[in-house]
DNA sequence: TCACTTTTTTACCATTTGGTAAAGACACGA
DNA sequence: TCGTGTCTTTACCAAATGGTAAAAAAGTGA
């Protein structure tokens, strides 16, 4: 436990490293780091995308460096020269997700036509976790065990972006463009929804083998749900 | 590794066990084991429930067997008296959970009025996620981890009455008394906009704090959008 | 090519974790 | 109350796991 605090008044005290140790790049001011190598950047996202693999079936506890070492191609020491600890990776993982995440929602355009915003960002939502599978299910995951890395970037991130965006939806009601309906709730079954087909991939492989004629009946039938929902 | 296969011939054999260590009484088949005494009953089921407490909130192997200890109150030695591995704790719970799960959607009668059945599936649903999300949540677990040691359950179990009910609903949209929508992605949108409550309780309640207005609000707002669907 | 930096490997370590052996404490019917 | 079987504790262990030190290898600019 102490290695951190060491390694934080190293970089505070702009020391040089004794070992050869990379630095993370976690922190904005003082000490700029110089611009990472090809080498370093490669290996870096090389290391993200094993990280992710790992992590999103795994989940935080049960993946292993060793894992993620044998996944990225690289030896466990030498991934530790890029990063500083198994949970430095998974929170650059858990940052670079909460944009990916919060971009769809940001599109939906106050002044364009309420039911086509809507259901345009269901389908947004429901190519992302067709697409992007993992990044779901580390979400997924994360959620489900708490939030305990991710609790800060819900308030800070997330929620003012989700009451900004009940509030339009609210408007779009008191318009009448829209059936009412409580706003939140139907943010929540959108995310719910869309995101079954990937966190519950497993299952409804079982149930409805046919990838593609899953992927195309969710579409038709989120379309249908919701358009029925809003049409006023 | 070995340890099973003997404990598995031993038992074959009904050879008597050298060291005191009970049996696990997962077969059924031959050596009727003598009923279990009060004190087996009452610290298996009170391992059991420390076993879902730590299981739904860490993932199988997020999970330590000194967790479930602490969480019982019993020693770890002592839980491995009553069961022979942190696996058969959880495969022990999965079973259990599996009938849970499926009763529900048992429950849905095909000569009942079709919308008063199936809303009244989403109730259930919502009051299971709800009153029971540690299960919700052990399950989620399991199935986000690609279902490793539930998937014959899912195919033996779940399939089969899946199939059935999505029959039933079928036949009622023939009928005409529910509107057309396909019954397989029906079940699913229920399945995620229900168990989202238990699931993703962490991000919800970052959002929408009141958790009376969060259960209030889920009902009528699921009450509606599946009406709406299902209204011809 | 040479000196210097960056990257990778080898060889470890301390802790955690699932699990075991065996002795001791306890319960209870005879 | 005594003996037998049930339950619990103490004291371990081997493997797995996150992480480190330091030397070797590979790049790189002059």
């Amino acid at each position: 436990m102490l290695k951190h605090a060491d390694a934080a008044q190293m970089h505070a005290q702009n020391m040089s490293k004794p070992s050869g140790r990379l630095f993370a790049v976690t922190d904005s001011a003082s000490a700029k780091t110089k611009a990472p190598s090809r080498i370093q950047q490669r290996n870096r996202s090389v290391i993200l995308d094993a990280a992710l693999e790992v992590f999103s079936s795994e989940g935080y506890r049960g993946a292993t460096l060793d894992q993620i070492a044998k996944q990225a191609g690289l030896s466990k020491p030498n991934i530790l020269y890029y990063f500083n600890g198994k949970e430095e990776i998974h929170v650059t993982l858990l940052n670079q997700l909460m944009t990916t995440w919060l971009d769809p929602l940001k599109e939906m355009n106050p002044n364009g036509d309420p039911i086509k915003e809507i259901i345009g960002y269901v389908h947004r939502k429901l190519d992302m976790a067709i697409e992007l599978p993992r990044e779901s299910r580390l979400f997924a995951n994360e959620i489900l065990q708490g939030a305990p890395r991710m609790g800060p970037h819900l308030t800070a991130g997330l929620k003012p972006l989700f009451d900004e965006q009940t509030a339009v939806i609210t408007r779009w009601m008191d318009s009448g463009k829209i059936a009412r309906s409580d706003p939140a709730h139907l943010l929540f079954s959108i995310w719910a929804t869309t995101q079954h087909y990937a966190d519950f991939a497993a299952q409804a492989e079982v149930l409805l083998p046919d990838s593609n004629a899953r992927e195309q009946g969710a579409r038709v039938f989120l379309d249908q749900i919701f358009t029925k929902l809003l049409t006023p």
